[in-house]
RNA sequence: GGUGAUGUAGCUCAGUUGGUCAGAGCGACGGACUCAUAACCCGUAGGUCGGUGGUUCAAUUCCACCCAUCACCA
């Protein structure tokens, strides 16, 4: 089944330049860098690049905060990237930077073409602005209370409380969170793409790039909800390119952090005789291209990204693949818990194969979240990987080099059996093209548990202690042999580095996918060492708390404890519940009329399943007093009652000791 | 709030165009073995397939609503 080679063009999204590689970004750069092994395990030519994200607003001001340039400041961070990724085994072509001649070339020359065909214009928006700092401020720089709740200290774009989407410009009370001061509204001439001229081709995009599901489901959402144009500029003080022909106006970084894909390529194309820039970015060739991204960037690159390389006559992408994000232990990744795992921190303590192993035991197709449980790791790859795949080499070797001089036999004894694991080779390699990693490793171990069970069942150590048997020990080890041979080649995308080791015992030189087929016999191997340490749980035990943060600063921020400062920001009060009604057409609800020492409010709680309205009429609950008022079907909330209990019939009010008066203080 | 997704044995996950579909791996328990990094092999474990209604001869699989978790809202 060997297929013509194809020539691909695979790229990772281009990692934000002012953090530290963590466990969340692996997931996408080890997800991509299998993919693209896989392919060039195949034969394929399959060229892999990508870049350092250098531009925008929290990178200039994170520069001048450390007192040094974005320049200086990028390099620095993007050889710590490379440095991790290569200790991971991700495999780039090329990594570059978004900040390069290349980049700006690329990213003017496109602009210049959307310009000419009439793809842009101007338009005068008005914008925070902060006087003190001097600079207009993206939504996220400013913060204050919501419009809709009144939840104080939100983001300028939306509530983290109660969901609301706006602009800073409805911000009460609104705050530079540079300066401090209250940003001032100003008008500014922004320069637009006029995205929305582009419906039928980006529906007809969406078709041919047979994207997943979920992703078709949310472009036809955004379809639905009619797209507009996008805002390309952002006003001097800036890192990133200017805009041709204007004095202060700056590329978005949006905009150009993807023609860092295409800059990269160009890059590596200006070093590699075999690679033909036009070929994959200009229209009307047989190559491929597929980006990998994670789910909360496809607006980008699924509507703005083919768009604008349709508009400046480039090709658009073969398909474009996103991923959900990680979790780890089920929850977000967290400073405080110690799951704020740094690429770094990982390999001070632990084998990257282990992570590669388990995320592809984990990836599938879609953008599901996955989570990177610690106990399941350490179980699921000392089980699979060492337990059941390196066992297989292991329990056989000793035979071979203690019997038989290393020397393999001459043929398999067994030769369905390797059919059967050599048959699998499509199913496999098809799971890995469709991305589907899991079945692909759920395949390969269901075989490693095949060829554990052929050992168990011929015993050569009972065979050998017969010498007129040597020959049927040698045979079965050698059948052994090569049924872990070909299993590590199915596997060498995800684990290159146990594979190299695994080729060294067998004396082999490269492999290709087809070399799973053919078995190796009648030669001597190497002899056998370790080829993985089992994961010990110590170390990941010290991993988390090397994740933790040092100092007790870093912990108020984290959320899982909170400061009295914050505590006192609670208004707890002694109510009296002078009536309790229940609310037509509301099962749970019991509405509450309190006093909260003279002023009387109106709260809804949800215990109407445990407690009978008359029974509650005269006696003293604990409410939250300066809850933000909540409007619901019924009416509006205008604080909370505190109980305790799983819910249902089960929730239990809390009740001062006798003497509390209604309006007392609770702290 | 709107939209979308997810919710299956202790853990991680498969699966069903509605009827042997209630599954795998790990863990646990029992047994066997001793070649192997206490690995491997055999067997057992009975989870109302998030909840409540509905459609149907039949629903975990279809519909509605609800709950929980997550994401997106340029």
């Amino acid at each position: 089944m060997p297929e013509k080679p194809r020539k691909i063009l695979v790229t990772s999204a281009l990692p934000y330049a002012n953090g530290s590689i963590h466990m969340g970004h692996l997931v996408e750069y080890l997800q991509t860098d299998i993919w693209v092994r896989f392919q060039r395990l195949r034969g394929h030519q399959c060229t892999y690049v990508c870049a350092s994200d250098a531009h925008g607003t929290p990178i200039m001001l994170k520069a001048r905060e450390l007192g040094v340039s974005p320049e200086a400041l990028t390099e620095r961070v993007s050889a710590e990237f490379v440095r991790d990724f290569a200790a991971f085994g991700v495999d780039f072509d090329n990594y570059h930077t978004t900040h390069s001649p290349e980049n700006e070339a690329l990213t003017v020359a496109m602009y210049v073409a959307l310009r000419d065909s009439g793809d842009i214009y101007t338009k005068t928006i008005r914008q925070a602005y902060d006087e003190k700092e001097g600079m207009f401020l993206p939504d996220r720089f400013v913060r204050g209370t919501c419009p809709r709740c009144k939840s104080e200290d939100q983001y300028g774009d939306s509530c983290e409380v109660c969901g609301a989407t706006y602009t800073p410009a409805d911000l009460i009370d609104p705050v530079s969170v540079l300066s401090g001061t209250a940003p001032v509204l100003r008008d500014s001439e922004h320069y637009f793409f006029r995205l929305s001229e582009y419906g039928d081709r980006l529906r007809q995009w969406m078709r041919d790039a047979s994207l997943d599901r979920n992703v078709v489901a949310k472009l036809e959402e955004w379809f639905a909800a009619g797209l507009q144009d996008w805002d390309i500029s952002r006003d001097a003080p800036y890192f990133g390119f200017r805009i041709p022909d204007t004095e202060d106006k700056y590329f978005y970084v949006w905009l150009d952090a993807p023609v860092g894909y295409l800059a990269s390529f160009l890059n590596l194309c200006e070093r590699r005789d075999d690679l033909d820039f036009d070929e994959y970015w200009r229209p009307g060739h047989d190559t491929e291209v597929y980006h990998f991204i994670g789910k909360d960037i496809m607006y980008f690159h699924t509507l703005f990204w083919p768009a604008v390389l349709a508009g400046s006559g480039h090709r658009t992408p073969t398909s474009v693949f996103a991923h959900g994000f990680l979790t780890i232990n089920g929850k977000k990744m967290s400073k405080s818990r110690g799951t704020f795992i740094t690429a770094q921190t990982y390999l001070d303590n632990l084998d990257p194969a282990y992570l590669r192993y388990y995320y592809a035991a984990k990836l599938g197709p879609t953008i599901e979240d996955i989570d990177l449980n610690l106990d399941d790791f350490i179980a699921r790859v000392n089980a699979d990987l060492v337990g059941k795949l390196v066992n297989i080499a292991s329990r056989c070797a000793g035979f071979i080099h203690k019997k038989f001089d290393g020397r393999l036999a001459e043929a398999l004894p067994d030769p369905a059996l390797f059919a059967q694991a050599a048959d699998a080779a499509d199913d496999i390699a098809e799971h890995y093209e469709k991305r589907e990693y899991s079945k692909a490793m759920r395949r390969v171990m269901a075989l490693a548990d095949e060829a554990n069970r052929y050992i168990d069942e011929h015993k050569p150590w009972v065979m050998a202690r017969n010498p007129e048997q040597a020959a049927d020990v040698q045979a079965v080890c050698t059948q052994g042999l090569n049924l872990f041979r070909s299993l590590v080649i199915y596997l060498q995308p995800v684990v290159p580095m146990l594979a190299d080791k695994a080729r060294a015992f067998l004396g082999e030189a490269e492999w290709r996918w087809d070399d799973a087929a053919s078995p190796v016999l009648a030669r001597a191997i190497n002899p056998f060492e370790p080829l993985l340490q089992r994961v010990e749980p110590e170390r990941v035990q010290r991993m988390i708390e090397q994740s933790k943060p040092a100092g007790g600063d870093d912990v108020a921020e984290e959320k899982d404890t909170i400061s009295i400062d914050d505590f006192m920001k609670v208004d707890l009060r002694i109510a009296r519940i002078d009536k309790a009604e229940a609310v037509d057409g509301a099962d749970k609800l019991l509405k509450l009329t309190l006093d909260v020492g003279g002023s009387s409010r109106t709260v809804f709680a949800g215990i109407k399943a445990a407690y009978a309205a008359e029974s509650l009429e005269g006696r003293h609950v604990i409410v939250v007093a300066n809850l933000a008022p909540r409007k619901m079907r019924f009416g509006v909330s205008e604080g909370m009652v505190l109980a305790a209990g799983p819910g249902g019939t089960d929730i239990f009010l809390l009740s001062p000791d006798e003497g509390a008066e209604a309006g007392m203080r609770v702290k």
